[in-house]
DNA sequence: ATGGTCGGTAACCGA
């Protein structure tokens, strides 16, 4: 089982990226965030027409996810249970019996900023509310665009990122609070070669000049790593034509 | 040198 993410910025724009990603991976599972559409606006038929099934919660202009999928998923369940956030950050679903929660946390904008208090605030509710879905669902996968460099290595200079949004010692630790509840990060589960991101600033030819940041991550649950092969990011959509700042990641599961 | 580039939407906000 083939199960990725990707932070498309824009599915109106990056549709066909998109489709040619599903033709040229074959997926099973792919995990979109920033759709940035209203679910009357979601391109049903031209998923449908790749082969794909998908569920979505979106809206106006801002966040949205998405999950493709080969197989119909089934209990997909909007946002976090007993939080009535009117951002559309949380979509999960059930796909042959692996419960997959797709996720666009919230980007901090600075360290200290009321935003930033919401994204430790929305960390806090995820954690609770996925410690319930893992009692239920003993294969989790937790993916998306979680806006969080976990290590000194999935950044491209640590010592200027050091205190700053993205990479601040209150979201790091909000990371591994939710970790601790029994979530693995599978990209370091193998070696992998050094200098590997997932996101670029559009600014300053970033990714050219390869100053990028690991924000984007497919975590399991303990069963699910088990069964984990490998995970690696997909640097060929970010190299085309108006693409994406965000790159995909992949990981493959032996079920 | 505190900028820079995108996307959405219609003067800027969010990332």
């Amino acid at each position: 089982m083939r199960i990725a993410t990707w932070n498309v910025n824009s599915l109106r724009v990056r549709l066909p990226h998109v489709l040619d990603w599903l033709a040229s991976e074959q997926p099973d599972v792919l995990a979109l965030q920033e759709t940035k559409l209203t679910d009357e606006d979601f391109p049903r038929a031209e998923i449908e027409a790749a082969g794909y099934h998908a569920v979505f919660v979106g809206q106006k202009t801002y966040n949205g996810v998405a999950t493709l999928s080969r197989v119909a998923g089934s209990d997909a369940t909007p946002g976090i249970a007993g939080f009535d956030d009117p951002q559309k950050r949380v979509l999960a679903a059930t796909y042959d019996g692996v419960r997959v929660v797709n996720v666009y946390v919230p980007n901090g904008e600075s360290v200290g900023s009321d935003k930033f208090a919401y994204k430790l605030d929305w960390l806090e509710r995820l954690r609770a509310h996925l410690r319930d879905e893992l009692r239920r669902h003993p294969r989790l996968v937790l993916l998306g665009d979680f806006n969080i460099a976990p290590e000194e290595r999935d950044v491209h200079d640590p010592a200027a990122w050091d205190g700053k949004v993205l990479f601040s010692g209150p979201e790091r630790q909000a990371l591994r609070h939710l970790m601790d509840i029994g979530l693995h990060d599978t990209f370091r589960l193998f070696e992998q070669a050094e200098r590997q991101y997932t996101w670029w600033d559009y600014r300053m030819n970033a990714f050219r000049r390869k100053l990028g940041l690991r924000i984007d991550h497919i975590l399991a649950s303990d069963e699910m790593r088990s069964a984990c092969r490998s995970c690696r990011i997909d640097l060929e959509p970010r190299r085309r034509e108006r693409p994406s700042d965000h790159a995909p990641v992949l990981a493959e599961f032996a079920l």
